[in-house]
DNA sequence: GCCGTTTTCGGCCCGACTGTTTTCAGTCG
């Protein structure tokens, strides 16, 4: 097994020891292990069980490191056997449904026999849940609505879609007079590619017009909470939102806190405590003190920000899109975090499509787009000959759009240079769609896997590689394939890809499509460090698809790039030399 | 089950909110 299954077995145990009331310490343990162990290489967790050093590994003890073992050579958990003879399996299913949590389901099973949502529906409809001890008739309801909403309540959101609801939200907020400060937290602000929901913190003088505002927003379904710090609510589409409100001077601790991650707040907490500090969402206090963290952070040292927070800590200020438990407290102790790529810092893109293939804007359209945004230059990349279903240009349709883009850098129209590319499909055997004469015409090459997704992974990596060789691909479009919340990646060695673009000066994109958002932020940091090439492409298929590149930049700086490690922040002239060289064969193309 | 210069046992975050209760358990984050 590789890490990734050995990781759902650890968190499916730890679900089913939930169910069977097991010690919560136990269970959080089997998660944090899972955590931990999908934030390794692959190759770095074969090393560990080579060498017998799965310990050494923050959260892994010799229980876990016994399990993790047997299942990386067996496959099998016996642990898991066992608990699965014992459980139900509809159980699980039941965890699911909000306000179901494992003591719930423990007596709706005991008590009425119940194993299987629909079983729960129907006894919920019949009126057997409300009569139980601990349940009644606004439970029976909620469970009720949540098996009808399973969908809907349990589905995560791209964050593209989730940032455009939240993005008046947040004005709204800030435009009210009884609010000082608001802002967005969790797995949005941190920029994370898919978002659950939405966490507004706001600092205000007054409670309860804030509140009133908040839960009569446009498309809100139901109001789920409402206390005098708390309200959530649920938008149609399932996105649930909750508004915290807080006292101006906690809303630093507060906006770090549920900014999150959690294996971030877990580690700045320990690192308070080795400073004698308690870190909470309220305040930061001296760890010897009595009574409760709430009372206590009335005697809290200030934080005016969150800058000044991680300053009293001893740590420079950690964007929050570092903020996922990867390191960047070690970093920003010694001052060593890198200075992320920014949106302002990009030039123009590679990647983009028009009316020639499957898109939705001419040539002119994107290029005047582009102008509009500032970019210095826009790559045009169309399809090519094999991906019919894109009508993928032929020879001679790319020839006569080659045409079209110099006559239109000669008309010096718009400010945007224009390049000249193509998305050329990496067949099944790992030829690339266009014969070596035609690319050579061409300012640069991606390549893209289009077809054959069904390949082993060792298909699918050697045909990858072999384009990577072509000495006329310049770049690598969309590495693994996957569209988020639609389709899973295809079966590929993605560190062997990443070996063999490094070895052949071959950039990787990062593809800013909030679908796609490939290759994922999670292997930039080390393929960077090791000389890897960025590209930030938009994948554009119309003019407001030039924007995507904001959620490419999430990605890339969660993934640690600076400016220097992304092609597309170089001026013009630089990139073309880039190419140029690259063109002229050099395989020792000037690197950053 | 994990962890440790507060160290091999005892703690592991804990408060808000709901819905059920009549003082609190369970869920959630």
């Amino acid at each position: 097994m590789n890490k990734t299954a050995i990781a759902d077995v650890l968190s499916h145990i730890a679900t089913l020891l939930e169910l069977s009331g097991a010690n919560p310490f136990k269970i959080r343990a089997f998660q944090s292990a899972a955590r931990h162990l999908l934030e390794l290489e692959q190759t770095e967790l074969d090393l560990l069980l080579r060498e017998q050093r799965l310990q050494t590994v923050k959260g892994i003890g010799a229980a876990l490191a016994q399990q993790i073992e047997e299942l990386h050579t067996t496959g099998r958990s016996l642990l898991l056997e066992q608990l699965q003879a014992s459980i139900e399996p509809g159980l699980v299913e039941m965890l699911e449904v909000p306000g179901l949590g494992p003591k719930k389901v423990k007596a709706l099973h005991d008590q009425l026999g119940v194993t299987t949502l629909t079983a729960l529906a129907a006894a919920c409809t019949e009126g057997r849940v409300a009569s139980l001890t601990g349940f009644g008739v606004k439970t029976e309801e909620k469970i009720l609505a949540g098996i009808r909403n399973r969908e809907a309540y349990g589905k995560r959101h791209l964050w593209w879609a989730a940032q455009q609801i939240a993005e008046p939200i947040v004005a709204g907020l800030r435009a009210l007079p009884q609010v000082t400060q608001a802002e967005a937290a969790g797995s949005l602000r941190r920029g994370l590619e898919t978002v659950g929901d939405l966490d507004f913190i706001v600092a205000a003088t007054e409670v309860t017009p804030v509140v009133d505002w908040f839960v009569t927003q446009p498309g809100v379904k139901e109001i789920t909470a409402r206390g005098e710090t708390k309200a959530s609510i649920r938008f149609e589409s399932g996105l649930q939102a909750d508004l915290r409100l807080v006292p101006p001077e906690q809303f630093a601790f507060a906006l770090h806190h549920f900014t999150g991650s959690k294996d971030h707040n877990v580690q700045m907490r320990q690192r308070a405590l080795s400073l004698g500090l308690s870190l909470s969402e309220w305040g930061l206090v001296l760890a010897t003190g009595e009574g409760t963290a709430k009372e206590k952070a009335s005697s809290s040292l200030p934080a005016a920000s969150e800058s000044a927070l991680f300053t009293v800590l001893g740590l420079a200020y950690i964007p929050p899109e570092l903020r996922e438990g990867r390191g960047e407290i070690e970093a920003a102790e010694s001052d060593a975090l890198p200075q992320l790529v920014e949106l302002s810092d990009l030039r123009g893109a590679f990647h983009n499509h028009t009316t020639a293939s499957d898109g939705h804007n001419t040539l002119e359209e994107m290029t005047a787009a582009a102008d509009a945004l500032g970019w210095a230059y826009l790559g045009i990349a169309d399809h090519s000959q094999s991906s019919v279903q894109a009508r993928g240009l032929s020879e001679a349709r790319l020839a006569a759009q080659v045409e079209e883009i110099h006559a239109l850098n000669a008309s010096e129209r718009y400010r945007t240079h224009v390049l000249s590319g193509t998305e050329c499909d990496i067949l099944p055997d790992g030829r690339l769609d266009f014969d070596d004469g035609v690319l050579a015409t061409l300012d640069y090459v991606v390549v893209s896997v289009h077809s054959a997704f069904t390949q082993s992974s060792a298909d699918m990596t050697a045909r990858i590689i072999r384009a990577i060789e072509h000495p006329r691909t310049t770049m690598l479009g969309h590495l693994t394939g996957r569209l988020l919340l639609r389709r899973e990646a295809y079966a590929v060695d993605v560190e062997k890809v990443i070996d063999a673009a490094i070895a052949h000066h071959v950039v990787i994109e990062l593809n800013a499509n909030p679908y796609r958002l490939d290759l994922d932020w999670r292997y930039w940091r080390k393929a960077s460090a090791r000389g890897l090439l960025c590209a930030i492409n938009p994948d554009a298929h119309d003019t407001t698809g030039l924007e995507h590149v904001a959620a490419g930049i999430n990605s890339a700086r969660k993934g640690w790039l600076t400016k220097n490690a992304v092609l597309n922040t170089r001026p013009l002239a630089a990139v073309q030399a880039w190419l140029a060289a690259r063109r002229a064969g050099a395989r020792h193309a000037p690197h950053a």
